[in-house]
DNA sequence: TATGAATGAGTCTTCATTCAT
DNA sequence: CATGAATGAAGACTCATTCAT
């Protein structure tokens, strides 16, 4: 299962602000304006303001905007890619059921991680990203070959129409998951339909896949 | 069908220049490296050394920054968008042929205008995208509304799956054409698809829409 | 007496617009501006604007900023300044008498060419202003010494205080005329005095001048 | 009585440099040069290279441009209005008596603060001026109707010629002290007049407006 | 006679970064 | 541990000026 994260829970009583919760604290803040707005629209000194330090304190703790990108991807992002690792590695489950349980905790990572969806378009998968080289190596090593591999298994099964390039279907699924997240409020407003919740979403995309992946009968 | 339309072709050896091929070769240069880079992450200064004029020239042009962009979006993208909105309005086709040829030209257009995809996927459909409102008015006018009621007729007409929210297949078909498109780049070394080219891709999201879209028999 | 000047009265069906007249008219809208917004807040291209004209064409009647003003002052201002000068040289009146018509005069000369207190204000009596070299030379050489001249010559037949410097009657007669019409915009507004006219000003300071504020005995 | 006020004394030796101190000298620095070649006409760029800092500083210290003419306006040129307008609140003088303490106060004021009469003249008086709208409320509130009043009390007294317009007096009794001030290096050289000290001038016009230039009897 | 195209220089402003305290 | 002070570099924009046509 997908834990929510955020902020490393500070029970309020302690005296707090360790040097360590400050840190989390910071790159709580800098990844929910970067998700917002974008890296290269968010300023060091917009991430202070929020987080009510001076700019001085951010270099203080990370050193250079670079290494803040750095710590973001090392302790935030690519620690919430491991269960999806987990869920393509689990040798217990047939290769079909492992790419529901792929599709399904993707759906909840990104849901609860709210500033995931727009900062992974736009940051990683667009050209230019800032984040991209950052997470390319890790994607390539982890990620990509272990969910092709389990689509093929799936396609020699006979469970996963063998007319499709696995590679493709790859593709596919980040395209209806990802991609649906994080236009979610654009949608929202363009299709009056506010009323559709990542649920809904998350249902409408297994049918959708099922339907479409199965082999034909 | 669509035309490529990048610069209008000034056969080289001409004196040319005159002021309407100029704003163009800037609008091309523009378009380009907004795409790549993003908008936010380009200065007029790299249009303007790209373009081997002097940042100047793009204020005599343009006026300013903003008015770039509203140029970017009214000269470039939404003619485009032309063909897209005459596909759903095709009355002698039925529904079901509509979406069809709405995808196929959904898809030459991106693959045509390389540019697009990306630009779209970070400066409008992300938060905070630079083109967002600009371009919102245009969508949930004439775009939004037509496919979606499509649609629903096709729905009506048992040329598709009646269980679907078709909203919810508005954002699908986005999701399959581009974002495939704009992350392209990515998944082709990621994947080592290099021999992937884009129609494979059209052809591979047109069997899974059938496939996953069609009323189940 | 003084003539309105204003701009060459081109009769409206003639063909107009000889090489002469646009030169007038550049200078009646150049002079407009700097004497609502000041020299230095005035861009070439905004007089260019109102005139309705390029840019480029200010420099090919003009040369180049510095010569325009210098046309401002040579065509304009200098010609002024030549009635007050007569005042002065007016043998046949008594110096007294020449007092009061340089007054006079001088308040029909500021209130017919409403550009010019402000202008004067900012631009000949402010250090930095920038028509002062250009105009300290003609000042100092026709009107000063006459004026002072005159007052002394007042003094000698006792028609004027002899306790008076001068030089400082000098200073408070253009205080007395050029500031309130200069300022009056302002007080109008703040001491609720639309009511005031050039002329009741003109009165006023001629009386104050004759008696001084003291109740009349 | 109006004390000098200038930048506040850092002996020399000291380190000083709190924030305090450098804001306080950028203030100094910006309205001298203000004073001298007008807002318009001064870059902060030269403030900046007169203080010996860097441009960057002075938005440091004031934001931007328009905040540094808040700044002025309130922490310099407010401030020095107290004494005036003490005086006209001074119960215990007589109406006349008030008036006379207004205009001696007057000129020390712009004696003492030599940048203030030309500053006031380009950036209050005149149309268009930087400042004024900044101060206009202030005038207009505490200056203007007290100063009117007390002389409609002067007159109501005996004390002051009923047939003067009180509110053309005010405007005389400014174009009487300010001007002459704002143009002294003028008229100084213009006049010969190297010789006259403020006091004189004052003296002049105190004794000008108690009994205007005619001939003692 | 007049101007469209183009630019260099300079202005205001933002921002990441440094450093002494 | 934290920050106030300060800055260099770069970005958007303005403007006087030039020049070929």
């Amino acid at each position: 299962m997908i834990d929510a994260r955020k902020s490393p829970g500070r029970s309020p009583g302690r005296p707090a602000k360790s040097r360590v919760d400050q840190r989390e604290r910071l790159l709580d803040v800098a990844i929910a304006l970067f998700g917002k707005q974008g890296i290269a629209a968010t300023p060091l000194s917009a991430i202070a303001r929020r987080a009510r330090v001076t700019p001085a304190m951010l270099h203080y703790y990370f050193g250079n905007r670079e290494r803040l990108l750095d710590a973001l991807v090392d302790e935030r992002i690519v620690p919430l890619m491991a269960t999806l690792q987990g869920d393509l590695d689990a040798a217990a489950l047939a290769p079909r059921e492992r790419i529901l349980a792929f599709v399904r905790d993707l759906f909840a990572l990104l849901a609860a991680n709210p500033w995931l969806p727009t900062l992974w378009l736009r940051e990683v998968l667009s050209e230019g990203g800032l984040l991209r080289e950052r997470l390319l190596a890790h994607i390539g090593a982890r990620i990509a070959p272990r969910l092709s591999g389990t689509i093929a298994a799936a396609q020699a099964e006979g469970a996963l129409n063998p007319a499709l390039d696995p590679r493709l279907v790859v593709v596919s699924l980040i395209g209806l998951t990802l991609f649906p997240l994080a236009a979610r409020p654009l949608w929202t407003r363009l299709l009056d339909a506010g009323d559709i919740g990542p649920d809904d979403l998350a249902r409408h995309t297994l049918t959708l896949l099922e339907h479409g992946l199965g082999a034909s009968r």
